[in-house]
DNA sequence: CACAAAAATGGTATCGTTCCCATTGGATGA
DNA sequence: TCATCCAATGGGAACGATACCATTTTTGTG
């Protein structure tokens, strides 16, 4: 085996460049201007030669600089924290900012454990998409100045933005597309509403709305992963409003992808029965004639996330973003026409 | 704003606890039995006071051991790399490990600047989905001790494992059952091969085994993301062969995806016209009657990775895996019923 | 041309750990 | 009993960078 070569430092660079540390270190820097062309030059050359990279580390240690950011994702099989994670991790790199994924899957555990490594590799900001209650922890970032940001889910007694959707606004797209197809009898499917405060606010405004228009309605919640509960709450609400039109909104992506096979089970034609869902998922144009969705900007969500981690990082670099609520889309499809 | 009360650090902890920095390091460190009971409860008393956490970065910068893993993703939003990455995060949490991704969107500058990054931040070893051929900066990697494991798709001239499905077993897989259910003349739809080892190889086996069967075959590759190209081989291979079952092999979750809205957009029938894909998505029980694929077993990939890694990395940790290549699980559904 | 001010550069302490090398004190053995 | 060894602990020098302050060089100005 070869003796390893080891990685080169700075002040290998500053010999070969005939330089001092100082000058290579503001070479790597902010600072490059205040550098003359001369010893710019000699530094890139030397650099080059050695292949030096700045140890980001060592960098870390000082200044408590890590260029990091830390992002917690409470389920990353679900496509829709993915497609925000595609964005967040995006607009990192575009503010030259690296990004540790931590996937809880629901874990509060986990969650903790996650939350002490963020901080151990001292990342100078924090994108959370909460699974449980960790406020002792988030607070401890806080108080250290370390910026959080929590995407779609809130969590309790933690002053922070809130980046996710319009939650009012979507349920009310939704019932009034429902509406506006004459549908006349509404079942909300629902994954457990105590994780998270969107499904709480969706749930309930899914009730205030459904009242004030007047509409039949009734909501399920889906036992883990198993949709026998749903499955019967399902044909009870078909069997009770046989004269009416009847729909089924998805709370989520989950929701609509078990209400779907629940279709199948009961062999429900989509649009004789009704059916819509938060969140637009690649296969829902598949199933024939089609499902409607609602779909979230996630790319501009997760964009709008860093965007607040970093205006509070560096205020200079960027401003506040205008807004943190975002307004879903109607996608169309066939499972809403009768 | 309060003043922002700084992470206490090792030396805080000593004091408080009446030990010297080097016995807390070892408290810390892998070292605790040699400390005395006594003094290991005082340590822990005092660390538990002040709420101490060690600094990974100041650790990472001392020995080298930044306990983190570096993962390289050719696409995020490809369910199968969000499986592998789900399976490599968890593996890493196990041995104590945290994980860096990195999401290239296929695009080789971006990889570039990520390996980059990932030295950077001293990265003990490297999950490699590769979406170029980033040779030279893996070289380094490899050059300084820096242990490699590619994922899916090898790289030229780089020596390290390989983890991933056993290509041919899989296209012979898929071939016998469609042989098996007396399909005759089989069209392969492939994305761009240039990219990735994997797709060569399945399109070279599936070539050789359909001629060693003497089934008739042809294939296509997909433009991007636009299927017309491929619209039009469809239709071509089943005209030319109307007096033979025909079915489509898809050569991953993409191009099943693909394919599926072109039997849709043709009004294909599913199980008369058999259709069949690598990568199990969630969607494929939902398409009636189901859409048969071999799944791979993403956990057990992502995991293997990992271990290949540890046992680089500290021998006596772990062995190495027995196996690197694996075999796909065969779900039969009703699209390669006739 | 002298002198201040600004620009360019360098030296050194420091960040929070780990590692190497003492030092201590009691147990072991001939 | 005295040398010897081991277990338990502590002291200080790294690790590779940044930040502050000092120094040198250049520039501008009356």
């Amino acid at each position: 085996m070869p003796p390893t070569p080891r990685r080169s430092t700075i002040l290998e660079v500053a010999r070969l460049a005939g330089a001092s540390k100082t000058s290579v270190s503001r070479y790597f820097g902010e600072e490059r201007d205040r550098l003359s062309p001369s010893l710019q030059a000699r530094i890139a050359h030397a650099a080059g030669t050695l292949g030096y990279q700045p140890n980001q580390m060592a960098r870390g240690l000082k200044g408590g600089r890590s260029k990091l950011l830390g992002m917690l994702v409470a389920d990353i099989r679900n496509p829709f924290s993915v497609a925000i994670t595609h964005g967040v991790e995006q607009a990192c790199r575009q503010y030259g900012y690296s990004l540790v994924v931590c996937n809880t899957d629901n874990d509060p555990e986990q969650e903790r454990q996650h939350l002490d490594l963020l901080g151990a590799y001292q990342v100078e900001g924090l994108v959370v998409n909460a699974s449980g209650s960790p406020e002792r922890q988030l607070h401890t970032f806080i108080s250290q100045g370390t910026p959080i940001v929590l995407l779609d889910r809130e969590v309790d007694h933690v002053e922070a933005e809130v980046v996710g959707l319009d939650n009012h606004l979507a349920i009310d797209m939704a019932l009034e597309h429902l509406v506006d197809q004459g549908y006349q009898a509404v079942l909300y499917v629902s994954e457990a509403p105590q994780q998270s405060s969107t499904r709480q606010k969706r749930l309930a405004r899914f009730n205030h709305t459904t009242e004030q228009l007047g509409l039949i309605h009734s909501s399920s919640l889906l036992a883990n992963s198993d949709g026998t509960a749903t499955l019967q709450a399902l044909s009870d609400f078909l069997a009770t409003h046989q004269q009416h039109a009847c729909a089924v909104l998805c709370g989520n992506g989950n929701a609509t992808l078990t209400v779907t096979r629940l279709f199948q089970q009961l062999d429900l034609s989509l649009g004789k029965i009704g059916l819509m869902g938060i969140d637009e998922l690649e296969w829902c144009a598949l199933i024939s004639p089609g499902i409607t969705t609602l779909a979230q900007p996630t790319d501009a969500m997760g964009k709008t996330a860093v965007q607040c981690l970093m205006h509070r990082i560096a205020p200079h670099a960027s401003s506040m973003p205008a807004a943190l609520s975002f307004s879903p889309t109607l996608i169309e499809r066939g499972s809403t026409q009768r």
